[in-house]
RNA sequence: GCGGGUGUGGCGGAAUUGGUAGACGCAGCGGACUCAAAAUCCGCCGCCGGCAACGGCUUGUGGGUUCAAGUCCCUCCACCCGCACCA
């Protein structure tokens, strides 16, 4: 028997699936529909095994859905705008529309090379001006309805990528792309309001019920709602206020400062008059962002003279400092300090002298007098420690709230009328507590209840060539004008000089100008383009109807939206899946019908890490560059520089670690490939690429077409009706099949891919030990064609093949998935495990379901039961029907 | 600091959700076939003791609940990830 020749079976198999179009997906409502979905790739050169991973967890899904009857949609495209297109234009004076459509046709033909079930026919790129025209619209769309708008503000320069990033695109004060440290300019630049949206995206995130809860909290935290009070303090001698965010109004009584940023306006008055002031802010400013600089910088202040009144207590004055810790961008850009309540306001008391004032005390503390507490400010610098109050008040206890401020009299006094605070009990829980000052605040019209998000206006301008104009201009007055929808779309000059600095867009010699479509005055284009997540925000819409003449076809996204599953990468967590989840919602505002939540499912895959070597100084080493001298010591063969194995890690070029796709699959092919990928480890978890474990996947795609070419039994012809008596061992061999059904089918469903291997791997180890039988020829048939149709979904080359080996004429992937017989799922004996006093002595094998008494008689019975319970007083015998017994002794 | 997660043989990982810990695979060891190698096939394979039958121990640590704990509760430890001058 010839062995396997995969490189024939693949390609042909991809040929016939291809031209019979058995992936072609079209809508037809008498079928559930089932739509499967990876996050599509930036196109930036080659694919590794490790991206491969992650396209073939959906196509198991996509594969396994369609062999239960459902009309699947599974597509592929590219997001093709972005900066390394730029920076390959800049290197070697390639056309990045050149570069990308080179690299487009490069990973396309190794996609197909694995087989997966894509409906090529829907393939689409963004950085066509098909794609693209439907996000101007779009954007004209936010920009009528007030979604998008324009301002000048404070935002992230990248200084090597030569862009603004979005405050989602900055971690730990780097670029996410290029990790250069970001700068901070003032700019104007165009906004999406997703913070209309925040309070909505929050809620709904209770509905995602199929995403991981760690996607869930990521994307709450980063909209990170605080519920707490405006405070507006009056400013001494001037007839203004000052406004501070709080989430904890029942401290008020502690606040012995307020503080505001260097960018507050306040600020920028103080320094109109004042140098020192000026000085301190430009100071402020060059601070860094980054974690480093956050950690070690020092918390300070510069007084500005200013006092402010608190809002109860007409005598108290509280100063106003300019600190460099507070952020104009959350909240009012103006908080007040409870240093003893609070850690880093304790920090600032201390350095600048402030009192320190309680305002809080444990329910069994004793409550102090005025004096008393005036005594314990002026020692807290060092004594008073604050955090066992934080505590209490993260975990809800009961707090006095002690101020002589919550008396009837003293609201006499101040001329309004504290409502609830005049019947508030003087214990009371801090929830309570703040509720009451939230209502004097409002009382007395200095205050009120707010919410305050972390969230921020999306920022959407890119200072770049390589992504979708933004379609607006401006008239020689300045005035903004939305390029009119019947010019769209704005296309993107061809010619650009890539030996200039800058963005190209605006150093281009023509393009820009332009005339208003109004006035016919001169006008100019605007030369910023659209962050490259504008266009992965609605791509899987454009999927449903990939040549509609708008965006999407709504009666296509009706019928395929939203995307059942989506799969892709943690990193994404609040990037893509935010922005996708705040877009539908924009689009349905706009007046497009979508859904409001695109992906029902989300699993998050883990990474393919691969060995890695270093040398002393941290170089990345190849493993092909290595050699292994006599003492097992591994140097590096071109200087002899001695080489260490390094951490296992994700793969990528600069660490050398890279196993590419070609490669692999010209020597093992598709199928063995997908096997190793989907062994071992679950698909949430990291996968570590070994040749070991590719030779075991190679073992076993030979083993199995060794086993269906030569079967340890000759088979039944197909379509024979059972026989009426099964052998033993037949009978074993179905229960096995049938068990694997059911098995292998959940396993599939729940992302258990390892383990449904290991199941196709048992069946196939029962299969191989079978001999001849009553009833076994027909057993075998059956045990083989459910084995193979069972490993389609991970192997669908070697199925096809092997099914056609079995006699089948249509094909292993329209084959319907094999049914388990319920009645082959439950056994007639049952192995109980007999233990004494909770350790295991023996098992016995009974009949299944047997009475309980006979159970009891047989387990007391057994040899090793009766050695352990020798000279000892059985106290109880415990019996759980087919499972377990357990004879306690004393 | 806040939040989330993980910890099981030499390794990747299973464990019907409280009921035989270590499925399946990788590596390893022994054997068959072969002039030899590869491939393939058979056997062994958590740790300790024992020739063996068998016994003891074992799911990061320590405790608890239970007839019974990898699984539930408490304590501590280690590692990983996300967010963070967020008021």
């Amino acid at each position: 028997m010839a062995r396997y020749n995969f490189r024939d079976a693949e390609a042909k198999w991809q040929r016939v699936w291809a031209d019979r179009g058995v992936f072609r997906a079209t809508e037809d409502t008498g079928r559930p529909k089932f739509y499967v979905l990876e996050m599509f790739p930036y196109p930036s050169g080659r694919l590794h095994v490790g991206h491969a991973r992650n396209y073939l967890l959906g196509d198991v899904l996509a594969r396994y859905k369609m062999a239960n009857g459902f009309n699947v949609l599974h597509p592929m495209g590219w997001d093709a705008f972005g900066m390394p297109a730029e920076n390959a234009a800049i290197a070697s004076n390639v056309h990045p529309a050149d570069w990308t459509f080179e690299n487009i046709r490069v990973m396309g033909d190794q996609l197909r090379l694995l087989g997966l079930s894509y409906d090529w026919s829907r393939e689409l790129a963004t950085c066509t001006p098909e794609y693209f025209r439907h996000e101007q619209k779009m954007f004209l769309d936010f920009l009528k309805a007030g979604l998008a708008y324009r301002k000048e503000s404070w935002v992230n320069w990248d200084p090597e990528e030569h862009t603004v990033l979005a405050n989602e695109q900055v971690i730990d004060g780097r670029g996410w792309r290029s990790g250069a440290l970001v700068e901070r300019r003032k700019l104007t630049q165009w906004f999406l309001r997703t913070t209309r949206y925040a309070d909505e995206l929050l809620d709904a995130i209770k509905t995602l019920d199929r995403w991981p809860d760690r996607v869930r909290v990521m994307q709450e935290n980063w909209i990170g709602r605080s519920e707490g009070a405006h405070i507006r303090f009056r400013l001494v001698d001037r007839d203004d206020t000052l406004e501070v965010f709080t989430t904890r109004p029942d401290t008020i009584f502690g606040a012995s400062f307020c503080a505001i940023s260097a960018d507050h306006p306040l600020a920028e008055t103080v320094a109109a008059g004042d140098p020192e002031a000026a000085a301190f802010i430009e100071e402020c400013r060059t601070l860094g962002t980054s974690e480093e600089a956050i950690e070690t910088a020092e918390k300070v202040g510069f007084d500005t003279g200013l006092r402010v009144r608190h809002p109860f207590l007409e005598d108290v004055a509280l100063p106003v400092y300019i600190a460099n810790f507070v952020l104009m961008e959350y909240g009012t850009g103006a908080i007040f300090g409870c240093p003893a309540h609070d850690q880093r306001d304790l920090d600032f008391a201390r350095k600048y002298r402030l009192p320190v004032t309680p305002a809080l005390w444990p329910v069994d503390a004793q409550v102090l007098s005025d004096a008393a507490i005036q005594a314990l400010g002026a020692e807290t610098q060092s004594a008073f420690d604050v955090d066992p109050l934080q505590d209490l008040a993260q975990h809800g206890s009961v707090f006095h709230v002690r101020n002589t401020a919550f008396t009837d009299t003293q609201s006499d006094r101040y001329g309004y009328h504290l409502g609830p605070l005049a019947a508030a009990p003087t214990v009371m829980g801090v929830a309570e507590a703040k509720r009451v000052v939230v209502n004097a605040l409002e009382a007395a019209w200095t205050g009120d209840s707010a919410i305050t998000y972390r969230l921020r206006d999306w920022g959407v301008s890119r200072q770049r060539y390589w992504g979708c104009p933004i379609p607006v201009l401006y008239r020689e007055d300045g005035t903004m004008v939305p390029v009119p929808d019947d010019q769209l779309p704005v296309t993107l000059p061809p010619d650009i000089d890539w030996s200039q600095p800058g963005n190209p867009l605006a150093n281009h010699p023509t393009w820009k100008h332009t005339t208003c479509p109004h006035t016919g005055q001169p006008a100019v284009r605007e030369t910023d383009t659209f962050d490259t997540f504008f266009e992965s925000s609605w791509y899987f819409a454009r999927f449903c109807s990939p040549n509609a003449e708008t965006g999407f076809d709504a009666t296509a996204t009706d019928y395929w939206m939203p995307v059942d599953q989506y799969i892709g990468g943690i990193e994404h967590a609040v990037l893509h899946l935010l922005y996708s989840r705040f877009f539908m919602r924009a689009l349905r505002d706009c007046g497009y019908r979508i859904v409001e939540e695109p992906f029902a499912a989300l699993m998050t895959q883990g990474m393919v890490v691969h060995e890695t070597y270093r040398t002393g100084t941290g170089e990345w080493v190849f493993p092909e560059e290595i050699v292994s001298g006599a003492d097992g010591a591994l140097t590096r063969q071109a200087d002899g520089e001695p080489v260490a194995r390094g951490r296992l890690e994700k793969m990528s070029k600069s660490k050398k670690n890279v196993v590419g796709l070609e490669k692999i699959v010209e020597a093992y092919g598709a199928d063995t490939a997908r096997l190793m990928l989907l062994s071992d480890s679950p698909p949430e978890r990291d996968l570590e690429w070994t040749d070991s474990g590719i030779e075991g996947a190679w073992r076993y795609v030979n083993r199995a077409h060794r086993l269906v070419s030569e079967p340890p039994v000759p088979l039944t012809p197909i379509g024979t009706p059972p026989p009426n008596r099964f052998a033993e061992d037949a009978d074993a061999l179905r229960r096995v099949t049938h068990r694997t059904i059911a098995a292998v089918g959940d396993d599939l469903q729940g992302f258990r891919y390892n383990r449904a291997v290991a199941r196709i791997r048992e069946l196939t180890n029962a299969i191989a030990e079978s001999k001849p039988g009553e009833g076994m020829d027909w057993a075998m048939r059956e045990a083989l064609e459910s084995l193979v149709l069972l490993f389609n979904p991970m192997m669908p080359h070697l199925s096809e093949e092997l099914w056609q080996i079995l006699g089948h004429t249509e094909l292993a992937a329209e084959a319907r998935w094999p049914e388990a017989d319920p009645a082959l799922l439950v056994d007639e004996t049952v192995t109980i495990a007999i233990q004494v006093n909770g350790k295991l002595r023996t098992t016995l094998d009974l009949p299944k379901d047997a009475e309980e008494e006979s159970v009891r008689t047989a387990a007391l019975a057994a040899d090793p039961v009766v050695r352990a319970t020798e000279g000892k007083t059985v106290r109880r015998v415990i019996v759980v029907p087919n499972r377990i017994v357990n004879v306690v002794v004393a």
